[in-house]
DNA sequence: ATTCTAACGGCACTGCGTGCCATTCGGCAA
DNA sequence: TTGCCGAATGGCACGCAGTGCCGTTAGAAT
């Protein structure tokens, strides 16, 4: 007899492989149920539905994400406990590689997994959001949190996507992960808005010139 | 007897109001199309799903927008093109703000609307990017075009979802839109990057400042 | 060996979305 | 007027996703 584990693992093999074979649209739950071996009423107690059987731990990933906003020090810097929570996301892909670039392709195939992909990354984005509005606290902290929690996921979602094409090879996830750091280049993350940052720099700036003076 | 559009008024809004009084899981498509005095098939000659009767003109958004990238002159600036991007989609809202805060309410109440949505706004999260790309011919321009067009989006977003919260208010329409155009103040939407662009403007000012002592 | 619990799988049902086809309505030509 | 034609309609039946219900079974506990 196999254990919820094993039925589990084997739903989603079968998913897999019939959507790659015969297409997302022309796969019904009852020939992956039947391909896994199980009941069609027992696909619906693992999955909450036939799409959910390719991302099967959306929702773990998600709390993952949670808890390392949740457990972060106050003190740490906005920038590192954002990097820090992209690669956590990172863990999430890296965890089952196969699983990962076969899910890749078939939401680059399939409309209907690809609205479905942009619905999950969505969740990830809201998440980013709602910790960095409890940091930037000032009047246009929404916008802010907004603007950078949305370039943050879609950094990330270059570089894991860039990864992916290539058919997640193990060596190249040591560049992934740097190029999704670079986001850091090129956004305010921290408290001040560039605005603010240009004019501190320049009131330095003018300092200097004046010490040199 | 009634036209094409008029029908298909007709079944907006008798899917907002059901949508609204008994709920959206338990209004079936049934009911829309006897609530406008049609027949089930009819309804989805208008609508492709039961969700795309409270967002109708998604198709033409798009294309509408697509139409500013297409016909802008090359010279124009990036960040001038992205905010009249932006603007063509406030007008897709302004034109029924009735409908809109109705959708926007719904969208806030209905898990699967909401999922719907994301996948509404990704795609026009594609359409920026994919142009923004061809101006970044750059070695990270596909980086850089995608967290600029993700924010621009979030940005967009940000604006248009107080203003809608608040109720859609006529007078309402310019803070948003100028609440909207602060995001140009947030990112290197030209072609150079934050640290340069804080560069610059420090070395203008800096010129001035020798300029004037 | 018996009981208890959890998982399973079959069955029936609702509702979405689609293909097919007969009907109807308005215009247009003879 | 009469007959034809194309577009819109609506009814019917079908496949499939997802859910509630319930009898059955397997395995653990005692």
């Amino acid at each position: 007899m196999e254990g919820r584990a094993e039925v589990r693992r084997d739903l989603v093999t079968a998913a897999v492989e019939l959507f790659h074979n015969k297409g997302y649209e022309e796969t019904t739950v009852d020939d992956i149920a039947a391909t896994a071996g199980v009941g069609r009423r027992t696909f619906f107690r693992y999955f909450r539905s036939k799409e959910d059987a390719i991302s099967p731990d959306h929702e773990a990933g998600l709390a993952a994400v949670a808890e390392v906003f949740d457990g972060a020090q106050p003190g740490e810097p906005t920038g590192s406990l954002v990097l820090r929570a992209g690669e956590t996301v990172f863990d999430l892909y890296t965890d089952d590689p196969q699983l990962s670039v076969a899910r890749f392709r078939l939401t680059h195939e399939v409309p209907a997994l690809r609205d479905r992909e942009s619905a999950s990354v969505d969740h990830y984005r809201r998440l980013f959001i709602r910790h960095l509005k409890m940091r930037f606290t000032d009047d246009d902290g929404e916008l802010r949190a907004a603007v950078i929690g949305a370039a943050v996921v879609a950094a990330h979602n270059v570089a894991l996507r860039a990864w992916l094409a290539a058919g997640a090879p193990a060596e190249g996830i040591a560049a992934c992960r740097a190029r999704f750091r670079r986001v850091a280049d090129m956004l305010p993350v921290e408290t001040e808005s560039t605005l603010a940052l240009v004019t501190q720099r320049l009131e330095a700036a003018v300092e200097r010139l004046e010490g040199s003076a």
